[in-house]
RNA sequence: GGCCGGAUACCCAAGUGGCCUAAGGGAACGGAUUGCAAAUCCGUGAUUCGCGGGUUCAAAUCCCGCUCCGGCCUCCA
């Protein structure tokens, strides 16, 4: 029997290609994904990109690979307006480090939160941290790793050198030049295969581009399309040396610089949400083909649709905008987010609705429950090799199949729930517990199935003593009582349960 | 206008030419259980796959046209 082999669409070509790395043994997978923008809290739509990255980065070790998977943190602060696509505006960062003084103003931020707003470093790494926090509790893989290998998510204004050394390699190489302005730009018609990934040829570009373009910058460049490398300001929030002047960098630059610099000048995987594909990914093959002369730069692309909150695009004005912290407050467990967030196709547009959290969380319940039965069955036994294969370990060759299917999660998982509804009685409960587990270890939900400790509204205290009247209201058949009682927690957001080890308790989720 | 992804029951969602009078989950409803609930367990659910044509012995699946939703076309995961 043949190992599985994973088909993933590539936006690339535009269809599904079995996967093969470039390693000659073909055992080591070389992935970049782009992380956050550190200037404000990860929302869940980003975690819906970086988590498909996940998933992806886990199914491949399920299938054996061994992934090197590097998600970078951009703490170079990007322009609030690039209508001119050079850099106008203001720097996100500073916009941030406003912001972030009004909240320690008005006191949404704890007082004890060292924080010069006027650092662009400093905020960006207040931020970044939050980040690597709610990627933790959320289980991105790479944020773990990068505990023992920090460079795994790396920081662009640590790669400042690398960028300008990819500057000079591409004017050498003729693929970029110095402009009227004395910005360094990428001259796109040097390089024939931009508009591949994006379907923006310089052709269709021309047709659309229009008014968003204006003359007055574009006397400073040779072609419209042409994007910014390196550009000198002397004022500006965060600057560096240059052989262009004190300046900054072009936004596409960090990703060419650091991917070849960790990865390698040729990578396998490379991910993004699917506003990436254009500008910023187009302009990544356009730097990193240019500057190394190899035909790829990396060889699959894998892109994960936007994320749409109660049916209506997620906006701040909305009112339906969150971060994964604002749900963690909510008393929504990491696991029910985690899923609720990746089991809508990558390539289709998920709706995150609460209901759709609250399924996650009984399916994950109903998945937890049994894998507690058989690990309290398998205590203290070791496999038992000739008994035939229980359900669980009879479903994991479907459960493997539906993931290289383009990462069929919604197949998996229903192959995990026929399993549940079988009658595994028979079978060695430490094999059926190992099938679940390697399950799980493309989910991650078990281990993080539980509300975030927080108890600021003293809530605890009160349930308690809800919960000591009600009780000996029952043990007296206080009917009424008890029940004026059960209104009362259900009044403070709390659902109780009675079982035959006493009242259980836990938030509703609203 | 150009390029791309999608449309399956109340909701999420599988299915890629015959095994489909369409998987799985949730909600709802009925039953068991419970002081009553909740949770749990059992059962019920689309003769139909956005619309209109076509190909075929056979279509949710292939082809053509249309409608609608979403994304990108230099802020964005």
């Amino acid at each position: 029997m043949s190992a599985p082999v994973l088909s993933l669409y590539n936006t690339l070509s535009k269809s599904l290609e079995s996967f093969s790395p470039l390693d000659p043994a073909g055992r080591k997978v070389t992935f970049y994904s782009c992380g956050p923008t550190v200037y404000d809290y990860a929302h869940i739509g980003n975690f819906r990109s970086f988590l498909n990255a996940d998933i992806l980065r886990r199914t491949l070790e399920l299938l054996g690979y061994e992934v090197r998977h590097v998600m970078n943190i951009t703490d170079v602060g990007h322009m609030t307006d690039d209508g001119n696509a050079d850099g106008g505006g203001e720097d996100r960062m500073a916009v941030a480090g406003r912001r972030l003084a009004e909240a320690k103003k008005s006191g949404k931020l704890p007082a004890d939160v060292a924080i010069d707003p006027n650092d662009p470093y400093a905020i960006a790494e207040f931020y970044a941290q939050a980040f690597l926090e709610d990627s933790k509790t959320l289980g991105l893989k790479v944020a773990f790793d990068r505990e023992r290998d920090p460079g795994l998510m790396p920081r662009p204004t640590r790669y400042i050198r690398e960028m300008i050394l990819l500057v000079e390699r591409l004017i050498a190489r003729n693929h970029a030049y110095v402009g009227r302005d004395g910005v360094v730009y990428f001259d796109v018609r040097s390089f024939p295969q931009y508009g591949k990934l994006s379907g923006n040829t310089l052709d269709n570009l021309k047709e659309g581009a229009g008014e968003r373009i204006s003359a007055e910058n574009q006397a400073n460049k040779r072609n419209a399309a042409d994007f910014m490398l390196w550009k000198p300001d002397a004022t500006h929030i965060m600057r560096w040396p240059s052989p262009w002047g004190e300046g900054y960098p072009g936004w596409h630059l960090e990703c060419s610089a650091m991917a070849a610099g960790l990865l390698g000048e040729e990578i396998d995987l490379h991910s993004g949400g699917e506003d990436n594909i254009f500008p910023h990914h187009e302009c990544e093959i356009a730097q990193s083909c240019g500057a190394s002369g190899h035909t790829h730069f990396a060889r699959h692309w894998f892109h994960t649709r936007h994320l749409m909150v109660e049916g209506d695009k997620m906006s701040k004005s909305k009112g339906n905008f969150y971060t994964a912290r604002d749900m963690f407050a909510k008393g929504v467990t990491p696991a029910a987010l985690r899923l609720e967030l990746v089991r809508t196709h990558y390539r289709s547009n998920s709706n995150f609705t609460m209901q759709g959290l609250a399924d996650c969380q009984r399916q994950i319940d109903r998945w937890s429950r049994a894998y507690e039965a058989l690990k309290a069955a398998a205590a203290g036994k070791s496999p038992d090799r000739a008994a035939a294969a229980g359900p669980f370990e009879s479903a994991l060759p479907t459960f493997i199949d539906s993931l290289c299917d383009d990462l069929n999660l919604a197949r998996a998982m229903a192959a995990m729930n026929e399993a549940l509804g079988r009658d595994g009685s028979a079978a060695c409960p430490v094999r059926e517990a190992t099938a679940l587990e390697r399950m799980n270890g493309v989910l991650g939900v078990f281990e993080r199935n539980a509300v975030m400790a927080g108890d600021d509204d003293g809530l605890e205290g009160k349930v308690k003593a809800l919960l000591e009247r009600r009780t000996a209201a029952r043990a007296s058949k206080n009917w009424a009582e008890s029940d004026k009682v059960r209104d009362e927690l259900a009044a403070l957001g709390v659902a109780i349960k009675d079982g035959p080890q006493g009242t259980t308790w836990s938030r509703v989720v609203k």
